[in-house]
DNA sequence: GCAATTCGGATCGAATCAGTCTGAATTGAG
DNA sequence: CTCAATTCAGACTGATTCGATCCGAATTGC
């Protein structure tokens, strides 16, 4: 039940990125130095978050990365998953992967559906735009309710 | 962000015990069996539960394990917990865990600990008697706000 | 007292993760 | 037009953690 490093350091780079100006040029390397993962690192999260089409790449001397959306359009679910893969608890959640042993007569596969959206909605719900502000707009209201 | 599959198997046994008789004698072995958990791993995780508190146990030929409490008091959280350690989706929301390299000025980990509640509620507000249950109680009302 | 059944810890192999390195592409200056 | 500098993109290596299996210790029933 933990987030991979690379995921951190993804979310650590995006908010970065989110205080600068938004047209503004971001090469990994300026990226690398503001949050302090080290630089080959940050290209290769880069390219990850390129690919799943929330960064702009643009190669060259003068190349870097822009952001693709806006900062309120951009949510923590969106970075988790482009580095880490979709967002499932299990494997039975994802669609086309039956090969749990258990498989057959499992009572517990329907309940993961409902956990799983739970959790992902926890994720989909902190905008980068609010992940970009020093501390959280109401940390005191932090409520949730499944049922 | 996914579960691993100790944790996974952990959830099936413990809803295969809570439709048993509270007060019958579970065996690594009968869990096996029901569940398709290989026995070794069955093993395992029982200890781990009853280290955790979740499970009795009980050593010698006509041994084996009894929930410890009722199946309403006994949470997802508490299982997955007891297998994976505790929730925590970054190294810095844990205490006393300061060796995040970037550390100093990080201006999101803040938001981690919000974030991070969300994901244990979300497992927390699941109890082991809903588990028990072939379908979920209501999966239309399956809806989540951390605002 | 003996044997059967069960938990508990320790060991081994595998998969994934994190990090580093080298190569391809593009732009800007000379 | 040529060269060089800066940048992204893919492939490789080492390490940590996970998952499964095996063997030993303990206890009860006959």
């Amino acid at each position: 039940m933990r987030l991979s490093s690379l995921a951190d350091y993804a979310v650590v780079m995006m908010a970065a990125a989110a205080r600068h100006c938004p047209h503004a040029r971001l090469s990994a390397t300026i990226l690398a130095a503001e949050t302090g993962v080290p630089l080959p690192t940050a290209q290769k999260l880069a390219g990850k978050l390129a690919a799943a089409g929330l960064l702009e790449t643009q190669r060259g001397a003068a190349g870097g990365f822009v952001l693709a959306k806006s900062c309120e359009t951009i949510t923590l679910a969106d970075i988790v998953e482009a580095v880490e893969g979709p967002i499932a608890l299990t494997a039975c959640v994802e669609e086309a992967k039956h090969d749990c042993a258990l498989e057959s007569a499992c009572k517990v596969r329907p309940h993961w559906g409902v956990v799983n959206e739970a959790v992902r909605g926890a994720f989909a719900n902190v905008s980068l735009a609010s992940l970009a502000v020093p501390a959280p707009v109401s940390p005191a209201r932090a409520e949730l309710s499944i049922a």
